[in-house]
DNA sequence: AGCACGCCGACT
DNA sequence: GTCGGCGTGCTC
């Protein structure tokens, strides 16, 4: 027979499908190989998929042929098959889903490529230090080993972040470098744009379509070989990758919660693995979990010594404090008052954003809360609203308490624009407010900075947002964090890590002269004698020790397991994770509303194996999956 | 009976 | 994703 002969391959199609297989035309046969896109018909549809593999046994079922293929080599290099395949199990994902959520569309569909813009406005000329030789030489040593080798960089500047991946780009070919937000890949790509123009390309939400486009045309044609960009720059078709450098690699941007819940950056470590390349993550703070992976030497460690001299740090103890206005301290005052004199430039820091943070009755000590999200509502004073910061909802500002309806209501808690008040009638000046109500829009920000930049608002006030987004090239004299306690009292096992990260991003701002002062009530946390000495790694072995007597992550895995519907659907789920795994322990659930307002129910699911946490959650999904009563979906390493 | 519409399962 | 099978229900 004929049949002999013939070769078989198994296609997959961006979406939710598992792969099919067809026939080979014999005209293709000396071409076809796994990583090239083909027209293959799909209900009587020619639709493009891609070739993952050679099928050597295939079904006895008619099988058809596939049609054409595109391109003369494989676009999807077996390394990235791979990884999507990893993904697809890691993650209990079907692949083709994995496929569409990863791999860019322009793959798959043909779009008008446009011009690549030469350069992005609005952006001061950023100064890269040099970085001592000896720093880097084992990451070079690496790239050009051709082995994979992850290392942690506990950096002691942003700047030196960026500048170790500037000098690492050099003669080095086919790289990857992932940064959390949109506004600092475009900084990056700035910045390196004028060192290396014709290789750099730049992805992330924001770049339009026809850009978009001929980027990728350009990655897969080997036009361009340094893609920067967010999360979704990770699935680049690059072909050889030598090296992935991940900044900012604690940032929580990184964990996406939608879709397939990956970590951006363990999936970067996993794509360093299989391509046989150098993974650079990297840090001012970098998260508990990657600093436990340098003690056990899965990542190599990389901490410079700091010839940084670093502001002065004050901590203000609130229990004993005068104060000028609620939450506001005499030092802080006093310091405002002589900075402000001298005409420098200061930040008050506040975690929330509005003007009060609580509606609370005197009389029954009822605090107003939104009634589909169960949080505490907060008052816009400008927009006359109170509004939920969960759900968004605004509602009209109550003269009498919702529970006891009596006419004693107090504001409570300062957010921005109460401080922002606060500051104009203390010391009679102008102020910036900086937060996500003032600069929802990308204009509105840009100019919220220039406003900074050419020193027309030398007082400012504002969120994280805030911290986050003034450049480098800013010098203050004084910083203000005026509520951190706030931050520090959250019921999550993370918020000290999450503290001193913040904080160390204001002081990074700040260079010897400048002078950081924080109010708390809880100065003995030890978070501040670490702050204050600059000691983040023993700040992490005390984190670490608290997770371990606690059985937290990393010495436990978790895996979440989210689902709508009934009470009596979960104690189903438990009972079918119980009948599986006796060791598993389970947590919850837990019910909170979503964004819709539906009730949402989530298992926690906890064990220090994470092969057996896979096994129950995917047998939980396989029984729940196909059912009517509930949509469920799972998330491995959840934030 | 004949047809429009919408849901759902299958697609090689 | 999207085609088509099939059930429901409305109309001629």
């Amino acid at each position: 027979m004929l049949e002999f002969f013939m070769s078989y391959f198994d296609v997959l199609y961006p979406i939710n499908l598992g792969p099919l297989t067809y026939k080979c035309p014999e005209e293709l046969e000396a071409i076809a190989q796994p990583g090239m896109i083909v027209s293959a018909p799909l209900k009587n549809k020619l639709t493009k998929g891609v070739i993952i593999n050679r099928n050597i046994s295939p079904p006895d079922e008619k099988i058809k042929e596939f049609s054409k293929i595109h391109g003369d080599s494989p676009v999807l290099s077996k390394s990235l098959l791979k990884l999507l395949q990893w993904i697809s199990e890691y993650y209990i994902t079907p692949e083709g889903l994995v496929l569409k959520q990863t791999v860019p569309k322009e793959v798959f569909i043909k779009t008008k490529t446009g011009k690549a813009k030469k350069t992005l406005p609005h952006d001061k000329h950023i100064e890269f230090p040099d970085i001592p030789e000896r720093e880097f030489s084992s990451i070079k040593a690496s790239i050009s080993s051709g082995k994979y080798n992850a290392f942690l960089l506990h950096a002691p500047s942003l700047l030196y972040e960026y500048s170790i991946a500037l000098r690492l780009l050099d003669k080095t070919r086919n790289i990857i470098v992932l940064l959390p937000e949109i506004f600092q890949a475009n900084m990056l790509y700035n910045a390196f744009k004028e060192s290396f123009d014709e290789r750099l390309c730049l992805l992330h939400g924001e770049i339009s379509k026809g850009r978009r486009s001929e980027y990728i045309e350009g990655i897969i044609s080997g036009k361009y070989d340094i893609v920067i960009g967010t999360r979704s720059a990770l699935f680049a078709p690059l072909k050889n990758v030598s090296l992935i450098i991940v900044l900012n690699e604690h940032s929580s941007s990184y964990k996406l919660e939608e879709g397939i819940r990956y970590n951006i950056r363990d999936v970067a470590v996993m794509r360093g693995f299989i391509e046989k390349a150098t993974v650079l993550l990297s840090s001012i703070t970098p998260s508990i979990d990657s600093y436990y992976n340098s003690f056990s030497d899965k990542y190599k460690l990389i901490k410079p010594s700091s010839s940084l001299t670093r502001p002065k740090i004050r901590i203000i103890d609130m229990r004993f404090e005068k104060t000028v206005k609620p939450n506001f301290s005499k030092t802080v005052y006093e310091d405002s008052k002589h900075h402000i004199k001298k005409g420098e430039k200061l930040m008050f820091v506040i975690n929330r954003r509005g003007y009060s943070t609580l509606l609370l009755c005197r009389e029954c000590g009822n605090a107003e809360k939104c009634p589909e999200c169960g949080i505490p509502l907060v008052l816009h004073k400008n927009e006359s609203t109170i509004r939920c910061h969960y759900c968004g909802k605004a509602y009209d500002i109550p003269e009498r308490c919702g529970r006891c309806k009596s006419y004693s209501l107090e504001l409570l808690g300062s957010g921005t624009q109460k401080v922002q008040e606060d500051i104009e009638a203390l010391f009679g000046v102008e102020t910036l407010r900086f937060d996500s109500d003032q600069a929802s829009k990308k204009t509105d920000i840009e100019k919220l900075l220039s406003n900074i930049s050419c020193d027309s608002s030398k007082v400012i006030v504002g969120t994280k947002m805030m911290t986050k987004r003034i450049g480098l090239a800013e010098r203050f004299s004084m910083a203000a964090v005026l509520n951190i306690d706030n931050s520090l009292n959250l019921p999550d096992f993370r918020a000290s890590e999450k503290v001193y990260r913040e904080l160390s991003s204001i002081i990074g701002l700040f260079d010897s002269d400048g002078k950081i002062l924080i109010q708390t009530r809880m100065p003995q946390n030890s978070i501040f004698k670490y702050l204050k000495s600059d000691r983040y790694s023993s700040f992490v072995k005390e984190e670490l020790s608290i997770r371990k007597e606690l059985n937290y992550p990393p010495f436990s895995k978790l895996i979440n397991i989210i689902f709508t519907g009934n009470l009596d659907l979960s104690d189903r789920i438990i009972k079918t994770v119980h009948k599986l795994d006796q060791d598993i322990e389970v947590l919850g659930p837990i019910v909170h509303r979503d964004k819709k307002g539906r009730n949402e129910f989530s298992i926690l699911l906890k064990s220090a194996d994470r092969r057996k946490l896979n096994t129950a959650a995917r047998a939980v999904l396989d029984r729940f999956r196909d059912s009517k009563e509930t949509d469920i979906r799972i998330d491995v390493d959840p934030a």
